[in-house]
DNA sequence: ATCTTGACCTGGAGTTGCTCCAAGGCGCTA
DNA sequence: TAGCGCCTTGGAGCAACTCCAGGTCAAGAT
């Protein structure tokens, strides 16, 4: 698969495929005779994992050390498992957090919107 | 009042502040006698309400379209109420699509984390 | 056989929205 | 009159992309 399908596939950008290659988050990427990029159904799967972090506001440096973590020679010792785990948990409090703060600040923008829709229907 | 205490009251902090004034989001912001910005009860709810936009991912461009409309000579003019409102209901939409997606994230999250809380106990 | 097309490559510059810092001014207290 | 604390401005630095110029290479068209 090259880096257009995977960019589809994933719901990344191309560029910023390349981009987290680069930064050390996508390891053991082939490439064929060509030196493209050849993504096997696996990789696609972890740029997709890739993407739900940062889409939640994991910062890139978390997401570096997951990567690193789950691509470590000794990646299924229990001691990299619950880091991985201990890094997603907190992760999803963090995500809790700002959910709230979210809910919060829409509830501010839909108290103005209700107050600017009356004022423009009496108007 | 000051910068700090209008930082500390509207929750952004002093060089945001700043930011924001350099940028032409805080207009009529008053000067005292040694220079320093003086702020008004209008101005630190100007501020939460910036802070409030932003939060939610508003653009900045957006943001100081808003504020350049809520600071118009003719701000009170049905054209500019419009204007405010069209800006705030499609801010409203672009943040439920937001808001949708990071639910469907925290639901793979949530996923993820249960495989591997499930795996750490057998282990 | 050569030319064009098109997908990919790399390295580097540009963008957004802050955030931090250096250098300096002003008024108050000791 | 020196120090302290708060303020000023301008500019550098940072995260996380995003875009672009210039180049390679295989395949199809002429």
């Amino acid at each position: 698969m090259n880096i257009a399908e995977a960019a589809a596939t994933s719901g990344l950008s191309e560029d910023t495929i390349r981009f987290y290659e680069k930064s050390g988050m996508m390891p053991r990427l082939l490439r064929d005779a060509r030196g493209w990029r050849a993504f096997r159904p696996a990789d696609v799967e972890w740029l997709t994992t890739l993407r739900h972090l940062r889409a939640t506001g994991m910062p890139l440096a978390d997401v570096k050390a997951f990567a690193q973590s789950a691509h470590a020679k000794d990646t299924d010792a229990p001691a990299r498992r619950s880091e991985r785990y201990a890094l997603l948990r907190q992760h999803a409090e963090t995500l809790a957090l700002r959910q709230a703060e979210l809910d919060a600040c829409r509830a501010y923008l839909d108290h103005k919107l209700a107050i600017y829709g009356r004022d423009l229907e009496i108007t």
